[in-house]
DNA sequence: CACGTTGTTCTTCC
DNA sequence: TGGAAGAACAACGT
């Protein structure tokens, strides 16, 4: 689930809620989950220090500790950062990491399915060329985009959820951008126009900031969107035909048989 | 209880 | 050769 506008959302968290804060105390409950050092070496890393700027790359969370390291957090299919403040209860479910704050606050990185990681870079830019990570899907720009499709083949939606071509974009932003572009997602890049092309390079910006508007909330994505529509026997927001489900790309696929048809 | 789910990594293939 | 496609995998709710 956590795409790049579910991220956006959880650094914005991050940055309002759990910056400047001393930290007294850190729990990893699941040392699995911690790559490139000892889960207890995170721990003492972070204990006595604060965090003090957050980054996003793609589905990647960054925050920095103390003026040097960056912790970076992904969240995989179910995770998700929950602040809690001082008085607030016990730990919540699937808690595989929790900060305690010297004012008794707290954060925590929880994970159902345990799909995420967390780990330490230097910088930033360590861990885009440590994943091969693509330039983050917002700041491709139109010349990005427009070179992503001069250098790429296969399937447009393949090319959108690579995150080595471009990272940030999942299943289900994909088929959104696709929808709203009016382009079948198993369109082969060779066989887009024109106006196809240009279609999705407006939306792919336009989809992505619109979700982080509505904190990646479906259930405030204007009515027109597909992605409320998903998983159901609905009808395409747009022009009432039954929306049609197939497997593009290995991934279960939304698209409008009569908005988006095949080339 | 097999299936569906998602992002990533590994393998295969052209 | 390198990029693309496909398979495998992780864990868990249904």
């Amino acid at each position: 689930m956590p795409e790049l506008p579910d991220v956006a959302v959880f650094e914005r968290r991050i940055a309002k809620g759990a910056l400047d804060r001393r930290i007294t105390d850190v729990d990893v409950s699941d040392a699995g989950m911690v790559t490139g050092l000892p889960a207890s070496r995170l721990e003492s890393t972070l204990e006595g220090q604060r965090f003090t700027d957050t980054h996003r790359h793609g589905k990647w969370c960054l925050v920095q500790v103390g003026d040097e390291d960056w912790l970076g957090l992904h969240f995989g299919m179910t995770g998700l950062p929950d602040l809690l403040a001082a008085d607030d209860e016990p730990v919540p479910e699937h808690t595989r990491m929790l900060v305690t704050f010297d004012d008794g606050g707290r954060l925590a990185y929880r994970c159902q399915r345990r799909f995420g990681e967390l780990t330490f870079v230097d910088e930033p830019d360590d861990l885009v060329s440590d994943r091969d990570l693509g330039p983050d899907a917002l700041r491709l720009g139109d010349d990005g985009f427009a070179d992503l499709l001069d250098a790429r083949r296969g399937a447009v939606k393949s090319l959108m959820m690579n995150q080595s071509a471009m990272a940030g974009v999942g299943n289900i932003y994909a088929d959104e951008v696709l929808f709203n572009a009016r382009v079948h997602p198993g369109t082969a890049i060779s066989d887009l126009d024109e106006r196809e092309r240009r279609r999705l390079r407006n939306q792919l910006p336009r989809v992505l900031e619109m979700a982080i508007d509505r904190q990646a909330d479906p259930t405030r994505f204007p009515r027109t969107w597909l992605t409320p529509h998903r998983g159901e026997d609905d009808e395409c927001p747009r022009c009432g035909a039954p929306l049609q489900h197939g497997t593009v790309a290995q991934r279960s696929t939304w698209w409008c048989p009569q908005d988006q048809p095949e080339s």
